[in-house]
DNA sequence: TTGTATGCGTTATCAT
DNA sequence: ATGATAACGCATACAA
């Protein structure tokens, strides 16, 4: 059996309040012979408080919950990492919850966190179509949430995004500028909403150079690696692209693994464009052109965010969205 | 303010202790009408149980902890998700503790676990010098504990581990096969006793062959890319070595780097070996000659010793050492 | 400066 | 088949 404030205050030969005000720093009113005597106390029994049973009186478990798609794609550990540091630093501690981007898990989750009553939710990637419901139960339930990188289409809840279509236009025009013209295009997941808005900022740079849209050399993707392989390979082998634009670094690396197949050379006869920035691009030969989302950064100020709703109890719609940089490296070469 | 049992018994018009029944599935002595009426009232009011106020009564929190040296470390987003995939169909939620393998963020941790009660710990990583307070810490807490990964050496824990001395065997046994007999290598930091085992293992091999160990060749590393980049320089510059085994995949990616900066052409100037086989392997050109460690597999093995601990009440020290594995890539090449 | 008593939302024990 | 009540470990209003 664990050591309990009954037990410090026996021993110390003190009332359970004392114990309890000298654990957390109320200690004004208190004697320095009794604070010491029960610090004492405290220190041999090595006693530790039992936050739940805190919790059930002060109605703050100083738990919150992160809810991403999968761990595995390199977008979030820095996300996660980001969002730990910044709890660890106000004494938050984190559930990390997986969804696959589940809508089972993602309702799933929300309930869980809900009971275990943690005081606000980081969420990264309700579905659109599914949004509503979500956000029907997550007002019902009262906790704050901050929404990263996925859900900006939604303006009920504060946000941390990228500004999707700048960076979609961003890439685009680089490659434009480099004077492609088939510009084949392998985007996100269908109905993924920051897809889509880096889908309408290629769109809006070919328009801009007078280039029509070619349905054909348009494929919708996974955001896997594998993903971009197989899309790539049908770009490459049917359509004759003379450059790609990848909407997550995971699938340009599969587009280099199919050019490497079919004898292609990056950037000599195929420029490509990321989209993320992943470390692991500096293992690519050439490094990617991409397009830079500091992960750690944005979860840092998610997790900002959060705090101050949760401890100025103002729920902030406020929506943060970070500046795209365009990283050029040798994928990217004048078309001729 | 949320809805509690109290609520639903009042709407419901019985008792509070019906409700938990019913919420318990202990249902078996209660009318079909009684039940039916008050799962309406529980719909109706969209009632979660405060899994906290439960938690008092039942010391059990359905929460473990997953404490690990850095979630951005390209090895343990894999075994984050064996374990998470295990916990969560086990209906517990999982805490992610990262600690940049500082003592004191260990101790923290180990602490904030005790505070939130949670029914188990994963833990991967205490340093060794550090173990005896770790383990006398954790005993004190009477907490059941799996060892991940790292912390083979103490044996008063379960835990799930590669066979380290093999897997260095294998490694170098490899390269000393292919004729190499100058080979380079990168170790983990100082102290980790994984990295110590890995070494053993190198030494091993070497006797085998009869190769007599150089010191001047044996360069202590850091488990993180840039580090694999530094010692790689040193050893091509300055020794002449014609193979490299690093003690993870990182360190190796960064030989590659070092290799491309000094126009050293893998295989065919250098043969590198690694160790983790991670997905980012396959972006490398020639791919890396590796050991595997399946990661997702570690976790789910240590969630279901964890779980089985928990569950009944056993505390095993069972040892699991997986079996490493060889794979044979493009990056080894006979030397001539 | 210190202590008593109440209550947080459940489950479990014992009645009825 | 159902209910009243104690208990879990703590914080807090109020008392002394």
């Amino acid at each position: 059996m664990s050591v309990t404030i009954k037990d410090i205050a026996k021993k110390a030969g003190v009332s359970i309040t004392t114990v309890s005000r000298i654990m957390n720093n109320k200690s004004e009113g208190i004697r320095k012979e009794t604070c010491e005597k029960v610090l004492k106390v405290i220190e041999e029994l090595n006693y530790k408080p039992n936050s739940i049973a805190r919790s059930m009186i002060t109605k703050k478990t100083n738990t919150i919950g992160l809810v991403i798609p999968d761990i595995r794609n390199p977008f979030f550990p820095e996300l996660v990492r980001g969002v730990e540091d910044v709890a660890n630093n106000a004494q938050y501690t984190v559930f990390l919850c997986n969804t696959d981007s589940s809508h089972r898990k993602e309702t799933d989750y929300l309930t869980i966190m809900k009971e275990k009553n943690v005081d606000g939710i980081i969420f990264s990637g309700p579905q659109e179509t599914q949004s509503k419901e979500f956000y029907q139960t997550v007002q019902e339930y009262e906790i704050p949430v901050v929404l990263l990188d996925r859900g900006q289409e939604n303006r009920d809840f504060g946000g941390v995004y990228i500004d999707n279509e700048k960076a979609g236009y961003l890439a685009t025009k680089h490659l434009l500028e480099l004077s492609h013209r088939k510009i084949g295009c392998i985007t996100g997941p269908a109905n993924i909403p920051n897809s889509n808005e880096r889908f309408k900022g290629y769109t809006k740079a070919l328009s801009e150079f007078q280039v029509p849209i070619d349905d054909s050399i348009i494929i919708t993707g996974n955001y896997l690696m594998e993903g971009g392989y197989q899309a790539a390979k049908t770009l490459l082998k049917e359509k004759d692209v003379t450059a790609i634009f990848a909407f997550n670094d995971l699938m340009a690396f599969g587009v280099y693994q199919a050019a490497v197949e079919l004898g292609i050379n990056i950037p000599n006869d195929l420029s490509v464009v990321g989209f993320d920035n992943l470390t692991y691009n500096q293992l690519l030969i050439p490094k990617l052109t991409t397009i830079e989302q500091s992960a750690y950064k944005m979860g840092e100020i998610a997790a900002t965010m959060l705090f101050d709703q949760i401890n100025n109890k103002n729920i902030s719609k406020e929506q943060v969205f970070m500046e795209p940089k365009l990283i050029i490296n040798g994928s990217t070469k004048e078309f001729s």
